[in-house]
DNA sequence: TAAATTGGTTTATATTGTAAACCTATTTAT
DNA sequence: ATAAATAGGTTTACAATATAAACCAATTTA
């Protein structure tokens, strides 16, 4: 019936990195922190989470003479994902 | 875009008890346990927190001359639990 | 050359979730 | 009659989590 929810997933900033990133693919550090309206702290500290769970490649790059932290979905990130939402619909429905 | 999740409802157990309590309008204590399959430790703290948040009422009485602990969600349970699953969607779709 | 901005990370703290321990009473077994 | 098990919870201690504040290094602007 509730069958447990993946609680790298169960929170608030994290679930919307990663529906950004679903819909995107890839997208800027800055980018996030935009939309999902979080401090820089917050969303350094879930990113990191996400990427050791391996659902997210992080790379460090620079733009110019800018440092660039760029976010990328795994397939594993996607199944995470997808069964989170699967498992949650029995909780809302 | 992402409307901040009510952190009362943004938990598992307190979810899957509201859910249940949406269904079926009032249980027992040991019907939510039983199917949330939770320990009454938390679910009793979990309850407390509902109902501290106007969420459920609780009622306390005597099946015999055993305890029984009712729980009836609220309108504001309700409402709580629409606006949040409303919101929910925005990260799930 | 000082101050502000960019693009973050680290860390300290407060909040939360959870199980373990506990409590009171009742029922069952001896 | 008494001990042990069970019912139906509550309290509390601890671990895990989330978050903002503080920080850092470099760059740009005043």
């Amino acid at each position: 019936m509730f069958k447990p929810l993946d609680p790298l997933l169960h929170s608030q900033l994290r679930l919307a990195v990663m529906s950004l990133l679903i819909s995107v693919e890839e997208a800027e550090f800055t980018f996030l922190k935009e939309k999902t309206e979080s401090t820089a702290g917050n969303l350094s500290v879930q990113l990191d989470k996400l990427e050791k769970a391996g659902y997210l490649e992080i790379e460090k790059s620079f733009r110019g003479k800018r440092p660039l932290t760029t976010c990328k979905i795994t397939k594993k990130g996607i199944q995470a994902f997808e069964a989170y939402v699967d498992n949650l619909k029995n909780y809302i429905q």
